[in-house]
DNA sequence: AATAAATGTTTGTCTAAGCAAACTTTATTG
DNA sequence: CAATAAAGTTTGCTTAGACAAACATTTATT
């Protein structure tokens, strides 16, 4: 007479590394706009950038922006060297540009619209980091066509 | 003749738990909303939702969906009877509408812009996180007066 | 009713991103 | 120029949120 023995598992597989696609990779997440549009601004404004400044800016404290610059050195949007300062790369500048014109479209239509851009900045940070190409366009035309039929 | 040491650090203090305030606590994630707001959505299409239907919505795992729901009911957001289903509370209600309603908003705005909120789905999801009050109240006001003045 | 399929859950692991403490390097200043 | 301050870095820990494998429960099928 048998009794069958319900096995419970295989025997374990090899634990298959998972794999990140380059797309994953470099993806360019909320967080790495927000540095990349941040470190352009100060450049913009001062002339040159800190890793104290930066993390004045965002509201986080210099361990946390020292490993993001290092990250982002990786990833190619900047290059740094330690203890000595970082720029951005042509992709960086790149990056934080197209986030950068984002905002300030944003800027004009919250304008338009009646709210302080200044005010309302956590909406337009939020906002700028979701619009693709496409609204983005459309957004600049609604902008114009505001001018010529405001509210 | 003293040599002076210069200590490297001060003896180890106890370890400070760090308090989570309240707000932290329930605070409402993107993330969150999302569930939510594929929950309702479900529900109203449905009559009723499953794990499996909010991991296929959401493109999520079955897992995944699983422990955010267990998530969700500890915060109070929906109840849940473990493998008998969940459905959403006053609170958590409360929030998915909120989130519908710039959704919708959103939705009237992309059309009259022209784009497919369909095909821009993306665009919104991300963007109708980010919405204040102040800004949905003129982003109303910007659909009712698109319709006098189309583009 | 027994088995298979579907559905739901638990556990372990991973990544992004943050903070805090400790440490290092560079800059400042008496 | 030595001591201190400021700036930058490293390391260790935490949380949110996701995936995969294994396990459990419920439902469907024969």
């Amino acid at each position: 007479m048998y009794f069958v023995l319900k096995l419970k598992s295989l025997p374990p597989k090899p634990q298959k590394a998972v794999k990140r696609s380059a797309h994953q990779r470099t993806a360019v997440t909320e967080s790495i706009e927000d540095y990349l549009e941040c470190i352009s601004t100060l450049v913009q404004r001062d002339g040159f950038v800190s890793v104290s400044a930066v993390a004045d800016s965002l509201k986080l404290i210099r361990p946390s922006v020292s490993l993001m610059i290092k990250r982002l050195d990786d990833l190619g949007y900047l290059k740094r060297e330690p203890y000595r300062g970082f720029a951005l790369t042509a992709k960086g500048r790149e990056i934080a540009q197209a986030i950068e014109v984002r905002h300030l479209l944003l800027s004009a239509l919250f304008t338009q619209l009646g709210l302080d851009p200044v005010k309302y900045y956590n909406d337009i940070e939020g906002i700028e980091h979701h619009i693709s190409d496409a609204t983005l366009k459309k957004l600049q035309d609604l902008v114009r066509h505001l001018k010529k039929h405001p509210l």
